[in-house]
DNA sequence: GTGAAAGCGCTAACAT
DNA sequence: ATGTTAGCGCTTTCAC
């Protein structure tokens, strides 16, 4: 930049209010109501303003506005695991949502630490911000805490059940259902001998899961004995059930998992100890996320509304957060996805 | 619960810094003294300070302390595309590497709105945020302004190449260099005729990334031409890339995508129409998704440092909040993966 | 229709 | 070692 003082300039400080003020020759009080928009301002009066705030690129300062009117609109997610991509797909839904109704999203994971999320409750609570998306069962202690003692909080779960009575509200499918379903589906298509590969037994996604697996066998008089195994959420978790299918001593015909994540790792192992699904054994998850689709073979999976999940939870997070919404369960439909995994052609 | 008030209880307001002194019997400087950790107290009051801000449930209001100290702790994370694995595997670390340091995350996603970007340069100008970590190309166009009026601001970019001169601060990878190394591979296992699927050709990543593609062949005395196909990141992107290679008149033996998204689309598509990859051709992507080393073949692919860029980054946006920082790129190595999408052991 | 003034909760001089 | 005071930037009575 030819002819620029080399030496940097100083953050120049942004114009406050009271700058937009004296640009436009009138009091704090007539810029902040014109720029809010307030009924009684000519019209004439509300350009010179905006144009001076235009002019000085002037931005309100959120602390002070946040302080004044004990509201910050700002939305804190808490996620336990961003590296599962149910998460950001989630979380991408979320913040739309959000933007679209005037908040901003701060987010916290989890799931390193768990105390971390009490921090945030005092947060919640001394106004830092106006409410607490949680995208888990887990919930803070601290927060546990205080909705026992009764106090009303602008909560809302989504992705996981909430038990009821909890006092949270809750935006969920019926997971119990959709594992019966998908499990009525690979007894549909032959399986007699289906597997359950469960998540970690105290989460409530997997309880769920779990339980609608054994509905499903006990309404068909299929046995569930010696077929349940311990699993969890990630790709290793599968590969080490697969290893407990391929010992068992009669070969299960159809395994299903308590993800998809967990079922790419079941399936590669499977394929790599030379079973071949679906031909040899069916494999259905849950999910859906973006690469089961392009997995090979293409899993079978229960698709979860995330974007709708995302819209309403945020929706009703606002509502409580406006003063007008109750902490009940909503549930959304979901939708079985057949695809190769399960079927052979 | 038997015998409460069914009235659901005010949202009893929190206890400020004046209650925790009147509880403590001291001032409130005092209190924010002790609370701080301030050298002069004595042990004795900071106790019976600590016991009551324990007692009363305090948590600082974060909004008043912002507007006094005029920093919020508070980094923006702008992201083009939380549905591509690479934004959010990213984030989870920042955010780790953030709140090791004290500063929580705020989240914008841009991709569905670049003007949304603009609105949190203000922020950044009116005190409400500290700084930006921009986790793209692309530069909010009133950032880029101030920039070049000289002004000095607290921006990070990180996962795309900075051009130098921008007065950005930058974590990167070579990656011209990555992805020539790739094709060096690529040639090495015997292909002969190496088409690259490109991304976006106005992306510095995707550019950056062809230009190695084309050194690579230009060094090895291969043929570019006709080679090159306009592709894109996501999946879609790949299927269509596909489809162009399938329509050539001699058959390449070796793909290079811009990315492992977009090669999954690919691969899924090449093997939908008979072919076998690595066996008659070979697939290399970037990045080292997660989900690349389950995937069909295993994927040959870049590894991101994407957890050391992201420590990086955060550092280097710490300290240039704190004003000790240079608007300098600092380059990370990178590490090639070899699997099987290559290489027909 | 507009201005003056108070105050949100906090920290940091500046006393003492 | 601790209290008093001012003020961060904003919104909102309350006057006029």
């Amino acid at each position: 930049m030819p002819g620029r003082d080399p030496s940097r300039i100083p953050n120049a400080k942004a114009p406050t209010m009271a700058d937009i003020a004296r640009l436009a020759g009138v009091s704090t009080s007539t810029v902040s109501r014109a720029l809010a928009g307030a009924p009684r301002i000519p019209e004439e009066t509300r350009q010179r303003i905006a144009r001076a705030a235009q002019d000085a690129g002037y931005a309100p300062n959120r602390h002070a506005r946040s302080l004044r009117l004990k509201r910050s609109r700002v939305m804190l997610v808490l996620i336990p695991d961003l590296a599962n991509p149910n998460f950001p797909d989630l979380l991408m839904h979320i913040d739309r949502a959000a933007y679209d109704c005037g908040y901003d999203i701060m987010i916290a994971h989890t799931g390193v630490d768990l105390h971390r999320s009490d921090r945030y409750v005092d947060e919640l609570l001394a106004g830092g911000i106006d409410g607490v998306l949680l995208t888990a069962d887990h919930c803070p202690p601290k927060l546990a805490e205080r909705i026992a003692s009764g106090v009303h909080l602008p909560i809302v779960r989504t992705l996981s059940p909430t038990p009821p009575g909890t006092g949270i509200a809750g935006v969920e499918i019926d997971e119990r259902r959709a594992a019966y379903d998908l499990v009525a589906h690979l007894a549909g298509v032959g399986c007699r001998r289906i597997v359950h590969a469960g998540g970690p037994p105290a989460e409530p996604v997997a309880i769920a899961r779990r339980k609608g697996w054994e509905a499903a066998l006990a309404d068909r008089g299929l046995c569930a004995d010696g077929l349940y195994v311990q699993s969890g959420f990630r790709m290793e978790d599968g590969a080490a059930a697969a290893h407990h299918v391929l010992a068992m001593n009669l070969r299960p015909d159809g395994v299903f998992c308590t993800n998809d994540e967990s079922a790419y790792g079941l399936v590669t192992t499977l394929k790599a100890s030379g079973l071949r699904v679906p031909e040899d054994i069916a494999v259905a998850g849950f999910d859906d996320l973006g690469f089961s689709a392009v997995f090979d073979p293409p899993l079978t999976t229960v698709r979860l509304p995330r974007r709708e999940m995302a819209v309403a939870a945020v929706a009703r997070l606002k509502r409580l957060i406006e003063g007008d919404g109750e902490a009940s369960i909503k549930i959304l439909p979901h939708e079985l996805v057949l695809r190769r995994s399960s079927q052979c052609t």
